[in-house]
RNA sequence: CGGGGCGUAGCGCAGUCCGGCUAGCGCGCUUGCUUUGGGAGCAAGAGGUCGCAGGUUCGAAUCCUGUCGCCCCGACCA
């Protein structure tokens, strides 16, 4: 319950966001360390984000199956990188039945490896291809540091595993996702993201190519928010992934490996809170609007409960998801700061001077205080709410673009970058080169995000070496 | 691996040094009455093997021994 005040984003932002996903009623603490707990309000957010994603990708051709929670320690030995990338992550089991296992198992960190050993028997010829499968589930990786839906040890996604006859589908199909996750983030959780290829040292382990999308949370750290990788044939031969293809000829598959996870909900927090609480999306909100009645005796009660059981009908059978919050043990004050906490978009509040005027009064969740307040008619309610919800989606997207505007900077020399990514995001051409990269993690602590997409042909040099650069890089401080 | 701290009600804590009456306090919870347009008040209640095991003692949350778990700092590793 919202019983105290957060701390604000200024005094402690990490503090701020601990608090608010507990007493948003969003998530718990689980007893095993690092472990979260997805509360029913949590669950339901985490719900409209993947039907949303779902039926995106089943448009697009994708088909969900599901494939086992443990896999052969062996198998993560098979590619050189993957296994050097993961194995200090690895959960392992080695009692099964009471008895130690002949073949260690790992609890899942990702499912390249078991999906890639099922695809070598499924492929034989190119007419098997392409598998275009999803998983949704979880995976476990055992984190150091945790934090509630950023990093934790087990969190949820879904996993993209495809595999293609040739590279340039494999790359179409990594490039495809990266457009839907760029949607989805725009059109439903109003966070504008730069999507790109990573850097060579930033890639995903066994990856040739990755991309990200990449935002910037309030306190302007960066958040990798979704990634499609390209593996080329890496996992095909590791896996034996071949085919016979129209030419009679034998040819190991192209494969793509793609998620977002739970993590996004931490992105929604840092990029749309305030210090009064969650601040949600209306698209992607469990409640959009909630009606808040309020009385002082059984006379007004009466009278007030009759309009808000209407309006309660009428917003519902207009497709809004609302609530009715006839909660008698806890005042109106309490139930404004506790909606506000949760995050709802909307608040339809309605009392004995309403039923006289025929009005209501409606708060809008992006906009606290009296500044978001306003007295409209009864009548046409549902379609002034949903004129609202969508007035509150695109102007919490437009809030959240300028502000990540205002903090990129392009630096003049490095100097300038040291000082730009200690609170923003430096915008500048770099050469691509290792060396030049891990100086400015070590000496800024920053690393490279991504080389965003479309850059116009141009010429540069690199910001920390000064030898000639065609594109541009973002860097940033990152979670 | 080294150093430090903490385990007492759902949560946060006091009490432990210096053993002693029925183990307290705040929040939360239950019930009742009054309240409700920006985090209500009063009253009466419920809730505890004091992390676990053993020991000393007439008597242990408190002293001793062992043990488990968690947190912080450093080192190591990336």
């Amino acid at each position: 319950m919202a019983e105290d005040k957060l701390p604000t984003r200024a005094e402690d932002f990490s503090e701020w966001y601990n608090q608010l996903v507990v007493k948003s009623d969003l998530a718990d603490y689980a007893p095993v360390r690092g472990c979260m707990v997805v509360k029913p309000y949590g669950w339901a957010l985490w719900e409209n984000i993947t039907s949303w994603l779902d039926g995106e990708f089943k448009k697009t051709g994708h088909v969900n199956a599901a494939f086992p929670t443990l896999i052969p320690l062996s198998f993560f030995e098979k590619e050189k990188e993957h296994v050097e990338g993961f194995s200090p992550q690895l959960a392992v089991v080695t009692i099964g039945g009471g008895e130690l296992l002949e073949e260690k198992l790992v609890v899942r960190p990702t499912s390249e490896t078991i999906i890639g050993y099922m695809y070598s028997k499924w492929v034989q010829s190119w007419r098997d291809l392409p598998i275009l499968i999803v998983q949704w589930g979880s995976v476990m990786r055992w984190e150091i540091r945790t934090k509630l839906f950023l990093r934790t040890a087990e969190f949820y996604w879904h996993e993209g595993h495809t595999a293609h006859a040739d590279a340039d589908e494999a790359l179409e199909e990594m490039y495809r996702i990266l457009d839907i996750y760029e949607k989805f983030c725009l059109e439903e959780a109003a966070i504008p993201v730069f999507k790109g290829p990573k850097s060579e040292s930033e890639r995903f382990p066994g990856a040739q190519i990755t991309t990200s999308i990449e935002a910037m949370m309030w306190d302007k750290r960066a958040l990798q928010s979704g990634t499609s990788h390209y593996f080329g044939t890496n996992f095909a031969k590791a896996f034996d992934i071949k085919f016979l293809n129209k030419k009679n000829e034998l040819q190991f598959a192209e494969t793509t490996s793609w998620a977002i996870s739970s993590r996004i909900i931490g992105a929604m927090i840092m990029v749309h809170g305030d210090d009064h609480g969650l601040v949600l999306p209306p698209r992607l909100a469990p409640i959009q609007a909630v009606v808040v009645p309020i009385f002082k005796n059984d006379d007004e009660k009466t009278k007030v409960m009759e309009v808000a059981d209407r309006v309660f009908a009428e917003l519902k059978a207009a497709g809004i998801r609302i609530k009715m919050d006839d909660r008698d043990n806890v005042s109106s004050g309490f139930k404004f700061n506790d909606w506000e906490m949760r995050g709802v978009p909307v608040r339809v509040e309605i009392g004995p001077k309403d039923v006289e005027k025929g009005s209501v009064a409606l708060a809008r969740r992006d906009k606290p205080g009296r500044e978001g307040k306003t007295f409209v008619s009864q009548t046409g309610l549902s379609s002034t709410v949903s004129l609202l919800l969508s007035e509150i989606q695109d102007s919490l997207l437009k809030r959240a673009t300028e502000y990540r505007d205002a903090n990129i900077h392009e630096p003049k020399d490095y100097e300038d970058l040291k000082r730009i990514v200690a609170d923003g995001w430096a915008f500048a051409y770099w050469c691509e080169s290792l060396e030049c990269e891990a100086k400015v993690k070590e000496e800024a602590k920053a690393t490279t995000r991504n080389i965003p997409m479309n850059q116009p042909d141009q010429e540069g040099v690199c910001i920390v070496c000064g030898r000639p650069s065609k594109r541009k890089v973002y860097f940033a401080r990152a979670y």
